[in-house]
DNA sequence: TTTAAATTTCAGTATTTACAGAATTTACGG
DNA sequence: CCGTAAATTCTGTAAATACTGAAATTTAAA
């Protein structure tokens, strides 16, 4: 408790904040969200209002845009009316719901306008060749890293600690590949 | 040429550059991206401010810019003075350049703070445990991610190809793992 | 139910970011 | 070198985004 108090977590919230910025997150979202990995129970709006120094409401849409991105959760505590929150401790599961929500915002839409498209300039004659060709390598790109990130996604954490310590070393692994030096 | 009238490539364009505003870049930098993306001819910048219609001076930013992610580079026309541009047309390529420089930009500052704070956690005493076992996760997690992603951008196009087609089954080649099924 | 606390929504304001146009610098051809 | 075209930097303005405080709504305990 009074866990603001600590230059260490201090700097590691105003830290976050600039970090979600530079990626398009709100800097209030990413704050309460470090503040809420920094602390091992879970905080009522309030008290994040008081921590933070944001307006109540504020914080109130911040909860629900990390709540959006399933990594953080609403608990209760005791003789307490009021919701409290509580962030995902297991960095795995934090980034990987992180990526799979920013996926679902924004590739997933992104792979369906480049379908239709493609499919529309399949039609089209006087569009140029190459830019056919473009927009459906982009398509078919995405799409794929899309498939892949899907199964990925499913696997267990021990394994993909594994494969993280393997690091380049997975390319042994392939199927009739030339060259298994590295 | 007079690749902008088409509206397959408009919506191209539009649409890359919301995309890029969501994550955390200019939308006329994507835009710019996008247009040279599906030019098959090095442009100038005055025709890219015909295109998008956007002010030169804006271009010019988003063209160093594009060139500081190393995404388009300079290219020169017989018997014109102007540079004219042109985007990397290999979307690994391009995407493993993106990922780099954000992780220079981002990721490796980040992963500095959270040792030095790590560091400095451990001579605090007053520190609560939690606090500094957290922020040392953090920072172990995201180091770990790095390097992985080091190793995994020095691998051959081939052979990322073959690890998205793999997706999830890579699993199966780590070693000493309980149930080798999915 | 009633009432009070808690939360959310909304509308106005402030701050940040993007952008255009002017001014300056750089590079090239003569 | 000199003059001109091209490119960049800078400054003020416009647009987008974030944020606050007040009002409205929801929730839950009495």
């Amino acid at each position: 408790m009074e866990i603001k108090r600590f230059p260490e977590v201090e700097a590691f919230i105003l830290h976050w904040g600039e970090m979600g910025t530079q990626w398009g997150v709100n800097r209030s979202v990413s704050q309460i969200h470090a503040l809420l990995y920094l602390s091992d129970r879970p905080l009522p709006a309030d008290e994040i209002v008081d921590l933070l120094g944001l307006a109540r409401s504020n914080v109130s849409t911040g909860l629900k845009e990390l709540q959006g991105y399933g990594i953080i959760r609403r608990t209760h505590i005791a003789d307490d009316r009021r919701d409290h929150f509580i962030a995902e401790a297991d960095l795995w599961d934090m980034l990987l719901r992180i990526v799979a929500e920013r996926k679902k915002r924004e590739i997933d839409p992104t792979v369906a306008l480049l379908g239709e498209l493609a499919a529309r300039a399949q039609l089209n004659d006087d569009l140029p060749k190459h830019v056919r060709e473009r927009i459906g390598r982009m398509h078919e790109f995405l799409g794929t890293l899309s498939g892949w990130y899907e199964q990925v996604r499913g696997l267990p954490k021990p394994t993909l600690d594994a494969l993280m310590k393997l690091g380049g070393k997975v390319a042994r692994f392939i199927p009739g590949r030339r060259t298994p030096k590295d």
